[in-house]
DNA sequence: AAAAATTTTTAGATTTACCTAAAAATAAAA
DNA sequence: TTTTATTTTTAGGTAAATCTAAAAATTTTT
């Protein structure tokens, strides 16, 4: 059993290993909002408990348990944030601080029935999917709209930022989940996309457009 | 803000205070269980804190602020009871310990919420009366069972023992909230009780009789 | 390949909540 | 009202998670 300390450090090397093979003390350091002194200490903290595999400057990977626990808190997040959203009508900006520390609350029995009284989500309401009660979950296939060229179309499945201002940004936009989108052009000067969604003409910046996922049904 | 310790404390006191007027340091240390040293030592903090009033040796009692953070604890824990039972079919005594660890959830926003979803319920499934947002409840007026008399009936609208064991036996017995009951006899011998509930005779133990509250509806 | 910059680790302190053991105060019994 | 028992506090220490400052290793630049 981990403590509400290392399940945040298990969830963060999770995360930052999505990116990067073997995660740098700084990067973990910044995620957590801690020095990178006290890193050195937890990780080394972890890698005794067999949690992750650690060797000096070279950074940190998961081992096999250590995925497990931090999927499993991954799982309980994600949950949490649909209840919120499903439940008790948080907005999709709103969520992530309170289902931050939701998701340390320890019962196996308490997420195996909130995820029945939820229908058994298979994403969140970000679009992230949720791992279901063994760790496994479908790795969907997701294109960034940056990627997109002039003429692409698709639904908008995901974001890869949770900031609250970015989520309510793309909520003025009217750019939510399951939104159709065509990109109509690409500004040469900056970057930025022009998309068609809900038959109106919308400007987005490059850094936005990074951040939005499609699903992409190919060309019309 | 309070630490998770120090609202187990504030709690622990405001539930002590309810029999005796100040608290005793024995008293809170075998409830938190702990060393009653470390009680004196987080007492003088809560002291410092404003959150009780303390003269060495004489036992603690809340101040205003102190009461009004221990019943906001208390109001989120029987929201949290009444959510695990009638959203997530929880049983009445398996919610106890989840509880525990949701009512220290911060979060002014989701408590609100999660009340209007759950029907803004006046008890949680042991009886207990539900604070609203303001610190208010109703004083239910109830009756332990014990005391009532031959004849006397009334019905079951509250325990004031949680533990696990004696819930499932009540369960057992029928002897749920709601539950009609009338007094047939008192034996002599072993001050047990004899009950008609829902036409069946039931005998129960002095022990067991003092721990179910009943809204008396006089005798028949 | 040496110098400079960056990253990471060590060493030594701090804070929170807890502990044990012994001393002090209060309450109960003789 | 002493003596005894109980309760409570003090004193000094521990473990978890953090910190700062300085040292060591690695990476990047020249």
């Amino acid at each position: 059993m981990q403590s509400f300390t290392e399940e945040n450090y298990l969830k963060v090397i999770y995360h930052l290993a999505e990116k990067t093979e073997t995660v740098q003390t700084n990067a973990i350091a910044e995620q957590i909002q801690t020095k990178p002194a006290s890193v050195t200490d937890m990780i080394k903290k972890l890698a005794d408990k067999g949690l992750v595999d650690y060797i000096k400057y070279q950074g940190v990977s998961l081992t096999d348990k250590g995925r497990s626990a931090a999927i499993d808190i991954v799982r309980k997040h994600r949950l949490w944030e649909v209840f919120l959203v499903d439940k008790l009508n948080f907005k999709w900006d709103e969520v992530h601080d309170v289902a931050e520390e939701l998701e340390h609350i320890k019962s196996v029995d308490l997420i195996e029935r909130l995820d029945e009284f939820l229908g058994f989500p298979k994403s969140d309401p970000h679009g992230d999917p949720i791992p279901d009660k063994h760790g496994r979950f479908a790795k969907t296939q997701f294109i960034k709209l940056i990627d997109l060229k002039v003429g692409d179309s698709g639904t908008i499945t995901g974001v890869s930022q949770h900031s609250s201002a970015f989520l309510k940004h793309l909520e003025k936009l009217g750019l939510t989940l399951g939104k159709q989108i065509q990109i109509t052009d690409v500004t040469d000067f900056d970057g930025s996309v022009e998309i068609l969604s809900s038959e109106k003409q919308i400007n987005i910046s490059r850094e936005v457009a990074k951040h939005i996922l499609i699903s992409s049904n190919g060309k019309i």
